[in-house]
DNA sequence: TCATTTGTGTATCATGTACGACACACTACC
DNA sequence: GGTAGTGTGTCGTACATGATACACAAATGA
């Protein structure tokens, strides 16, 4: 389940490969956080970190923050707060496109960005 | 911000009104919590409850789950769930209707409650 | 070879979350 | 006028969250 750490280090540790600037020490010391802490992220000796610093960790790795959220078990605070707006409309939408195929999901992103429907 | 704690007791008190079952020790007693605590969540004393405890206060009181998360600034699990498993797509289709009108969002739950298109 | 850099183990901590226990004073009712 | 029910004040607590600080041994590199 917390692959968060494992995928982390994984895609961090590819990066190093051709950039010495991706070291543990120097990542963590890049978005913030003691070495150590990130240490234990990456092994799962520790829960993924808050959302700031989750997003943080994401960027500095060229990664979605939202799919990097999503590892940690979280979503996005920002999205959280458009839902709370609108409870019932949203929870009423999202549930029911809970089983839709990918395809479906994303005309409708794209019906909505051409607006005009 | 916290209008959590002052309408759950409107609403209960105006259940109340003819229904002495509604009383802050009963409604205490059904959803399974001390009725200090509850005192203190209606008068703002103590902040909203865990999203289990949120959702049988509402339901005790006939409000919807989802609208009282909302005011308890929390978002479904299972909501959250499902935009975790698809954080691309789900995040892109929130945010692209965070500013549309509740007419065009109803419009796309109706259109995919009615399958086929 | 020797300084630097690296990852990690251990200990610790501050704050927040989500309540329970108990006693108290007031009101309602019969 | 006693008993039952009502709301509340105070205190405590168990656990989770989100980290820091420091020291250490191994690898790296000039």
């Amino acid at each position: 389940m917390s692959d968060f750490g494992s995928t982390t280090r994984r895609i961090r540790e590819r990066l190093r490969a051709d950039d010495r600037r991706f070291s543990l020490r120097q990542v963590a010391r890049r978005i913030g956080v003691e070495p150590a802490y990130l240490s234990k992220i990456e092994r799962g000796a520790a829960a993924p970190p808050s959302e700031a610093t989750t997003v943080r960790l994401a960027k500095e790795l060229g990664q979605d923050p939202d799919v990097f959220l999503a590892m940690a078990g979280k979503v996005s605070s920002d999205l959280q707060e458009i839902i709370r707006k609108r409870p019932r409309l949203f929870a009423e939408l999202i549930r029911e496109l809970k089983e839709a195929p990918d395809e479906a999901v994303f005309r409708i992103v794209r019906v909505v960005r051409d607006g005009d429907w």
